[in-house]
DNA sequence: GACTTTCTGGAATGCTTGGTCTATTTAAGG
DNA sequence: CCTTAAATAGACCAAGCATTCCAGAAAGTC
């Protein structure tokens, strides 16, 4: 009956993420979204509603992808300690890219602050990165690999808490020596709390 | 000769200081400052020069009154480690009052993520911390107080990111337990350095 | 007490922006 | 082949914004 689309909703979405990523809700002009999607601006507006909805879609779209990712591999078969530091490591990649792009949660925390939509979608996305770091956490210890001493739960807040620090800082330009030591610091908290690290 | 000013610089920028940090930059509006200051919109032009004149303005005496402060702590007479950890344990106090404002100079990061007047700023405000956390950890290696192994700039970097992270989720409604843990694992990590910590 | 320079209050301006409206095209169903 | 519903293209609109301008007031100086 209707004439079908002819853009495709995901790819979209991508580009809408770069763009977000990189320029920031405000700065991110719907002109340029538009140009950007090469989609027409009332199909942008009949698909998301209005720039709101657009941003709170690429938002849960970059948080799904990122923390997936991140979970993917926290629980892949092998060591969980082994799994949590390849995590951790990952973050390193940052300083060859610095000035990253930064991460869009982290910008949607300063730019959104008062949104409690956008808020709410960042809580979850927190809280979901932490719960991955504690059941690592957790498993490692199950595994005899993490001393039953350590608190899970407060390691993977601070992992975090690092985490989302690194996804700011790593915007300065002069930072990628900053990136370094951070993520090493981050490996040898864990490290400091593995069996083999002091229960030898 | 001329009529002289009415108001007072020092009062003035303290008052923006509190509405930028507040609401951002983008939406603080210039009537908002207009009334806050309890200025007329043409003296404001004229001290500041424009709106990004006053926030550059904002933005350094933010970073002089809070980075002072914490050096001041760090370099106070006395144990250099207790002098530290007093600074650490500071920025616990973010759990109360959660949602915090959040840090002025993170927001700076993401707001003017392309304005490199602005990076400057905050880059000179992120290394006058970072260095006023190595020279009290090195002071404390002088003292005896931390192992002569660990690398100084590296954990003052960890702390630093660590920081900016706490000022960054802070805004999150729900962090206070967050933030309790990300302290209390800084200071473990101080801790597990120091000399009384693992070299009894 | 007049003069000059700055401050003050508010109106005016011009630009940028997100969002909408209308006419037109497109493709599938009957 | 005609109908129909949706997508497209681009002009259009109205609101919000930072900034400037202008006339009047105030306070030191001579």
């Amino acid at each position: 009956m209707a004439r079908p689309r002819t853009f495709d909703r995901n790819e979209a979405l991508e580009r809408a993420v770069a763009l977000f990523q990189v320029h920031g809700f405000e700065h991110t002009k719907v002109p340029d979204i538009v140009e950007s999607l090469g989609i027409c601006r009332q199909s942008l507006y009949n698909e998301f509603g209005d720039k709101r909805g657009l941003y709170l879609a690429v938002l849960e779209r970059y948080g799904q992808r990122e923390i997936d990712n991140k979970l993917a591999l926290l629980q892949s078969p092998g060591s969980p300690l082994q799994n949590l530091l390849t995590v951790i490591r990952g973050w390193a990649a940052l300083a060859s890219q610095c000035p990253a792009d930064g991460c869009l949660t982290a910008a949607a925390l300063v730019e959104h602050r008062d949104d409690a939509g956008v808020l709410a979608v960042v809580e979850a996305q927190v809280d979901r990165l932490e719960a991955g770091f504690a059941q690592a956490l957790r498993a490692a210890q199950a595994a005899g690999e993490l001393r039953a001493s350590v608190d899970p739960q407060r390691i993977a807040r601070s992992l975090t808490n690092s985490c989302y620090g690194l996804g700011l800082l790593s915007r300065l330009p002069g930072s990628a020596a900053r990136i370094g030591d951070s993520v090493a610091a981050m490996i040898a908290m864990i490290d400091a709390a593995a069996v083999s690290g002091s229960e030898r």
